[in-house]
DNA sequence: GCCGTTATTAACCTTTCGTTAAGGATAGAT
DNA sequence: ATCTATCCTTAACGAAAGGTTAATAACGGC
């Protein structure tokens, strides 16, 4: 049971706070991972990919803004949900921390059960990232990253389905190249416009050519 | 440009807080409608549709949970941002707020600016709700680069599309030819005026000649 | 086998050109 | 003043050149 419902990283340099907050949200079915400290923090969301970042403001080794920001610049984490927590009740800080990116911020001291219905409330909005998605007689599954198409089972190489995944995530949009450059390969990572068409191509070839739809000039979309 | 951002409900009895919150949320771009008691707010959400909803607890004719519970009940609502506001500060109600299906719980006072980043915050996740413009038979959605006039998928070139979005942008209104250059091909491309003519005409030609007209020695509009 | 690149080819988008048609303006006639 | 013939500017149109972009196939590195 535990872990179903979602991936959360606290970091805190209190021990206490860890293991208080850290014991409700197991208790109430989370899978969660704990850092000390800001660097220990990125490199552990780095590693487990939580669906929920609980930053504690000040911490040794990077703060919790340092941290936000750059796990923000990373397109892994570009769609994570993180909330400070600080005992900082100030005003301007609170809204430095929710423009600098933050999607929450509760200040200390915090009651771990009020905590834990923040939790609940964001990730009854998060679409389950980790299930399957079904699209027609599309099924896509993120963990075992396989696809089942018209009921056969379609293997599919490493990067052709993080770009189908990426399409299917919103069909009918259509990505720019560089919507796509940036959200497979990553801004590290240069490749030429031309590998993206390759691997179009192939997930054409693999699925029967429908589905993906090419817009000139534009880029490429999913639909039906 | 108001209400690019998105579209939000407040509910709340004291005209105070009304004034002084719609105020900082439509000076940032919202678009804000406004309910003075429990059913007024059930009613204007009915009829507005909008993207979240600002809910006060204590209000005659139904309170703000018997509101939520009501509009939760609505799939219309299935999805709509609720955030409670309130002068209890009291953990179980928060608790309950939340469990309720709230998404956020914001007691007061409250500094106008602080909620305002908390609106931010959520509107920064909401997939934009704003790409899909509706002029009578037309339909252009932004995201898809796709259009439908009379229920008929209309395919546009690029250059075509942009320029009937720049058009529709603002119906009635001339937009001058140096506008549209600008807008459409920027500053670095220079066109002849004559490649204007030949885009609006295979625009005329896919939807069948209505639509935009010619203002001679000025410019072109969209209309009807 | 996977991934990224390259060269070639095909598609089609964009722009230009020459011509025709429409609108406005001017000037002369009524 | 008003009307109208004519000129001149501006836009519509058809067709076609030019340029850009993607599909395809084949190759090499890992």
């Amino acid at each position: 049971m535990a872990g179903q419902l979602g991936r959360i990283l606290i970091a805190d340099d209190e021990p206490d706070i860890l293991e208080i907050i850290s014991f409700n949200l197991i208790a109430e079915g989370y899978e969660v991972y704990m850092a000390n400290n800001g660097e220990e923090a990125i490199q552990e969301a780095k590693k487990q990919l939580p669906d929920l970042i609980i930053l504690d403001l000040m911490m040794p080794r990077k703060n919790g803004f340092e941290v936000c920001k750059i796990l923000r610049m990373l397109p892994s984490f570009k769609d994570t949900i993180i909330i400070f927590l600080t005992a900082l009740n100030d005003e301007s800080t609170e809204i430095r921390g929710l423009e600098s990116g933050a999607d929450d911020y509760v200040t200390k001291p915090i009651s771990p059960l009020v905590l834990v219905s923040k939790v609940n409330a964001i990730f009854r909005r998060i679409p389950k990232s980790n299930t399957t998605l079904q699209l027609g007689d599309l099924i896509i599954n993120r963990e075992n990253y396989s696809v089942t198409y018209k009921n056969e089972e379609i293997i599919l190489a490493r990067k052709e389905f993080e770009l189908l995944a990426l399409l299917t995530s919103r069909p009918e949009k259509v990505f720019l190249r560089n919507e796509i450059l940036l959200q497979v390969w990553g801004t590290e990572v240069i490749v030429g416009d031309r590998t993206i068409d390759v691997h179009i191509r192939k997930i054409r070839q693999k699925l029967g050519d429908d589905c993906i739809s090419t817009v000139k000039g534009v880029g490429y979309k999913f639909q039906l």
